[in-house]
RNA sequence: GGCGCCUUGGCGGAGUGGCUACGCAGCGGCCUGCAAAGCCGUUUACACCGGUUCGACUCCGGUAGGCGCCUCCA
């Protein structure tokens, strides 16, 4: 079990996961009101592939990545499609599952919905109340910001600069500018509306975050994380709540994932920017989009493009060529048996990848090991420190999320298109390059490609 | 204005006080009937100006440019 360090964005600092214990990881998902985009995604993969990382180190990972299926967009989105915010947010949930599902890393542990957890919601702001953290006003309830003391510590905003924040419609209910909403008063044109001790209503914004983790892991748990834009309010304000409500810590870590940019500017709707999941997936597939998602350090914004969607693909072609040529050991058939032990590069190279995993989760470092590897059996495939390369690199490409690219071609080639290739060896036999590479064309129309070295034609997919 | 952060070669993107990141693309070569795959080489990389240091892309200060957030109902 590797010592794994994350930064935390509250001390700046890189705190060491406790082995001991259960490592609780909370994500902060997406607000159904639309599909997500590949920014949302950004999250999604980091914080999957890190609980899978933890995992095959020996910690007690559990990942909860919740859905807002409740808030003002919605509503909004909903008057414009003609349909109930009900409605909508089923249907952007399922979008949700399915785009994420692509993917093929499998699910979080947990992925409640606010909607149902109402009920630790509203007890976690009864609390408040009664602890005198909140209070009612008009049928809302607010948070009272200058009743804890911690506010702005994570964000590390001094409170006293925020006061400009007034002009908004409901500050007349709010006894300081500061504060902000729990729980909303139904409003005409609202269709959906819960039970509470202050009238029908629903969840202000971060107050589903804060009950949602503490029911999924306890609290404290271990790492929050989400998109750096959440630091300020959202985090701040599931601090003040949680920590407020219980008197302990919410989160021992706290971690954030830079925003994908176009144009150095952040994805996002209102930009008019934004290149949703679906569409990423559609052209140009899950082992790309995860590999351009795990090309950049988590932490740092990522160049959003074709540039670099398109290098991602090649990369990934690169190594499933080696792939190829050096097939993993494992699996059940054939196994030709000759990988048993690794050699001590290859091992060393594994411990390499593993190491930039535990410090700070640094993904392109790690695939750095596995590029290298790579090169390294492609000049010297016969040196036996490097025996067992194919079955250490899928390793290790499944640890983020790549282990397909070592699943054999799905099919072999067919009866026909191995007649062509016998053809064709015929005619180079023969030295009639014309018809041979004829015969190439034709493969390649098939969708195979012909790759002609020392122990005869093989022929690949064509990419 | 406030808080946080960024600026690396054609592109993406790591990293370190002195040693090739890596990937993609380009160019040259090897291999090959040709091609593909692969290998080798290659194009003065670290925004600018000072400072600290034997030595800075890496530390400190400043300048320029850029980004995120600044309380939901943008």
């Amino acid at each position: 079990m590797r010592e794994v360090r994350i930064r935390d964005t509250m001390s700046g600092d890189l705190l060491t996961l406790d082995s001991e214990r259960e490592v609780g990881i909370y994500a902060c998902g997406p607000t159904v009101y639309s599909r997500i985009h590949i920014g949302n995604a950004r999250p999604f993969v980091i914080f999957t592939l890190l609980a899978r990382f933890l995992r095959s180190e020996g910690y007690q990972a559990k990942l909860a990545i919740n859905v807002t299926d409740v808030n003002d967009k919605i509503y909004t989105a909903a008057v414009e499609r003609g349909i109930t915010s009900t409605e909508l947010a089923g249907e952007m949930t399922a979008a949700y599952f399915e785009d994420t599902g692509r993917l093929g890393l499998g699910r979080p542990d947990s992925e409640p919905l606010a909607t149902e957890t109402i009920g630790p919601i509203v007890d976690l702001i009864a609390t408040l109340v009664e602890e005198g953290h909140a209070y009612e006003s008009g049928g809302d309830v607010y948070f009272s910001v200058r009743s804890f003391d911690g506010y702005g510590k994570l964000s590390h905003r001094p409170t006293e600069d925020m006061e400009q924040g007034e002009g908004d419609d409901a500050g007349s209910l709010k006894r300081d500018p500061l504060d902000f909403a729990l729980w909303k008063a139904k409003k005409e044109g609202e269709d959906s509306s819960w039970d509470s001790p202050w009238g029908p209503g629903r969840p202000g914004w971060h107050i589903e975050c804060s009950a949602m983790a503490e029911a999924e892991l306890g609290q404290p748990f271990t790492i929050h994380g989400g998109g750096s834009d959440l630091v300020f309010p959202h985090h701040e304000n599931e601090i003040a709540q949680s920590e407020a409500a219980r008197g302990r810590q919410l989160a021992r870590i706290w971690m954030h994932n830079g925003m994908i940019e176009t144009g150095a500017e952040k994805m996002s709707k209102s930009v008019g920017n934004i290149f949703q999941l679906s569409e990423a997936l559609d052209v140009y597939g899950p082992e790309t989009v995860v590999a351009y998602l795990i090309s950049g350090h988590y932490r740092q914004p990522l160049a959003f493009g074709e540039g670099p969607l398109e290098q991602a693909a090649a990369g990934n072609e690169r190594l499933r060529n080696f792939l190829r040529e050096n097939p993993p050991a494992g699996g059940n058939e054939s196994g030709s048996g000759q990988e048993a032990a690794a050699g001590e590069e290859v091992r060393a190279a594994g411990s390499r990848f593993r190491d930039a995993l535990a410090d700070d989760f640094n993904t392109p470092r790690a695939m750095r090991e596995a590029f290298d590897l790579v090169r390294a059996v492609n000049q010297r495939p016969e040196d036996p420190a490097l025996a067992g390369a194919g079955t250490e690199l899928a390793g290790m490409l499944e640890l983020v999320g790549l282990g397909s690219l070592a699943a054999g071609g799905d099919d072999g080639p067919d009866a026909a298109a191995l007649k062509l290739l016998e053809a064709r060896n015929t005619a180079r036999a023969d030295k009639d390059w014309a018809r041979a590479d004829e015969i190439r064309d034709q493969l390649a129309g098939l969708g195979w490609e012909v790759r002609d070295g020392a122990d005869g034609a093989r022929l690949v997919p064509r990419s």
